[in-house]
RNA sequence: GGCUCCAUCGUUUAGCGGCCCAGGACGCUGCCCUCUCACGGCAGUAGCGCGGGUUCGAAUCCCGCUGGAGUCACCA
């Protein structure tokens, strides 16, 4: 019986080659996934990689779908869960199905998936492709090490035909076994959607272990189960994945011989995202933290359009565009294969590219909650406050970099003169007759009947530059840092419009006295 | 070490055999605009890793080298 199971196991083993066909889904049929593992808070470059599937599903009308994985009780946790759901609402990148949206695969939650886990392993193992595997880690290496096998190789596939006896006296002993995939001896080539023809060679790698003694599931098996079981047609993810790649391709050949899975996907790895030097951006570094660039005020139009242009372009001459513009325009054939360097300044740039892109209306409703935790403005603001807010936000807009640059610079506008506070730096650079000036300031506001941005310059000219002869650069500069105690503003006339006559002419005689 | 991937200005990206003694953007420098700071405009700076092929012609194709990266878990 055994000696018949044998021989049967043999012929099947030479039996296993590659044969499952490769999707050939094109447009409203293509389905993407993101998958993340909830462990730390959102990576950027994990965000890229969303943003590239969304991209490519929105571009080809196929589906989005976005599932957890976090089969890995130690390292998940539920905030970090939290915080990657609360990332991609922020940016916007929505799915069409997947958590809290649900969909015809529910749950998308790997933890809630073990059943279905279960049967696929069954199937996988009458079909014959998974074996017992009893050698522990330390067995294997000094099976190599005997063997003068180099260590590095690892498992030998000692156990593909393992005998009844040895079987039974490893169970004997109380050991459990894990469970491997019975790997083809045979090369695997795949098409990179990204990098074009790939092959590994037979022998690269060893029967792996799909399911852990005891009967976890590791991730080997359950990330391709999910994938063929939501029917995923195009797998887009980090190239750290790359040589995975020929594991699954041998794993999926199984689920389609065991009737699980009906095609393999199609595979592009996306080039890395470095940080500085030659590493990977680590968690470690601040600008991986996608809230810390939220916190600081990048828009989500910014943002994205950076990570975007981290292996992509959209044409030859330009780098500003729309969400919706990526969406007609992603290719994921035309990403390029180098790694990327993440750059603050250059992203910096894109951002306030797209906060000028906003209307004025918009970029109002967006700086409010900094001013808050800046605690410009507490709680609601008031209808003053607004008013104010209004009226500064065309004025700030083209000169800041994130929106968190917004808060000292309009500060002044919302306190009154007696908490006003005069910078360092601004006094530095007055000039010596800088009283002299804010009199003969005051002197030609106080009788300015209609006090807008228009009179409050001609007046100011008149009196300073005409009257007092002085430059420009000169006459407006106490008058600059009386009015908001800072050396950079912004334009002043239109400020001290804002603040209006009475808190104007206050501000320049508070700061004549105190000089 | 095995296997795999990658290689154009400081950074990012265009280039998929002639349109390129290599284009855009960021950065940096200078000038203009200007009430400061920005914005905007103009100009400048700087690159095909090396060596062989293939070809009338190569940044582009092939090979080798060098360099960099990833991966070889009962993590994901």
């Amino acid at each position: 019986m055994s000696c018949t199971t044998q021989s049967l196991r043999g012929s099947l083993k030479k039996m296993t080659f590659i044969t499952a066909p490769t999707t050939t889904a094109t447009g409203s049929d293509i389905r993407v996934r993101f998958c993340p593992s909830p462990t730390g808070t959102p990576h950027v470059g994990l965000i890229r990689t969303a943003l590239f599937n969304w991209a490519y599903a929105r571009r080809t009308g196929g589906k989005f779908i976005f599932r957890i994985e976090d089969t890995d009780a130690s390292r998940d946790s539920e905030e970090s869960y939290g915080q990657l759901v609360e990332g991609l609402r922020w940016l916007g990148i929505d799915w069409d199905e997947g958590i809290d949206t649900g969909g015809p695969n529910e749950p998308y939650r790997q933890s809630e998936r073990g059943e279905i886990y279960q049967e696929v392993i069954e199937k996988l193992k009458s079909s014959g492709h998974l074996y017992e595997s009893f050698l522990t880690g330390e067995e294997i290496e000094q099976r190599n090490i005997a063997n003068s096998r180099a260590v590095q190789l690892g498992y030998d596939n000692s156990e593909r035909d393992l005998s009844e006896e040895d079987r039974q006296s490893y169970l004997s002993e109380g050991r459990k076994p894990a469970l491997r995939l019975r790997v083809p001896d045979q090369d695997i080539t795949f098409v990179d959607l990204v990098r074009g023809e790939i092959t590994f060679p037979a022998g690269s790698f060893p029967d792996f272990v799909l399911v852990r003694p005891g009967g976890a599931p590791l991730y080997t098996l359950v990330n391709p189960v999910d994938d063929a079981l939501m029917g995923i047609t195009h797998v887009l993810r980090g190239e750290d994945l790359l040589s995975s790649t020929p594991r699954q391709i041998a794993l999926y050949n199984a689920l389609v011989e065991a009737g699980v899975a009906t095609f393999i996907p199609r595979f592009g790895h996306l080039p890395f995202v470095m940080g500085e030097g030659n590493k990977k951006l680590s968690k470690r570094n601040p600008e991986s933290n996608l809230f810390l660039h939220r916190d600081r005020g990048f828009i989500p139009e910014g943002l994205l359009n950076y990570l975007a242009l981290l292996g992509w372009s959209i044409s030859a001459d330009r780098d500003i565009f729309s969400l919706d513009e990526l969406c007609e325009n992603f290719e994921i054939e035309n990403v390029n294969p180098n790694p990327a360097r993440f750059d603050q300044k250059k992203a910096d740039a894109i951002n306030s590219a797209h906060i000028r892109l906003l209307t004025d209306e918009d970029f109002m409703g967006r700086i409010l909650p900094y001013l808050q935790s800046a605690g410009v403005i507490q709680g609601e603001p008031t209808a003053k406050q607004l008013e104010i807010l209004s009226a500064a936000a065309p004025l700030t807009k083209e000169r800041v970099i994130v929106l968190g640059d917004v808060p000292a610079m309009v500060e002044f506008l919302f306190v009154d003169v007696a908490d006003l506070k005069i910078d360092e730096d601004a006094l530095k650079q007055l000039p010596e007759n800088a009283v002299e000036i804010v009199a003969a300031a005051t002197a030609s506001l106080q009788n300015l009947e209609d006090f807008t941005t228009d009179a409050i310059h001609q007046a100011l000219s008149d009196a300073l530059v005409d009257g007092l002869g002085e430059k420009p650069r000169n006459a407006f500069g106490p008058v600059r840092t009386a009015i908001s105690g800072r050396r950079v503003t912004p334009p002043l006339f239109e400020c001290m419009e804002i603040l209006g006559k009475e808190q104007s002419l206050a501000r320049l005689e508070a700061f004549a006295q105190s000089r």
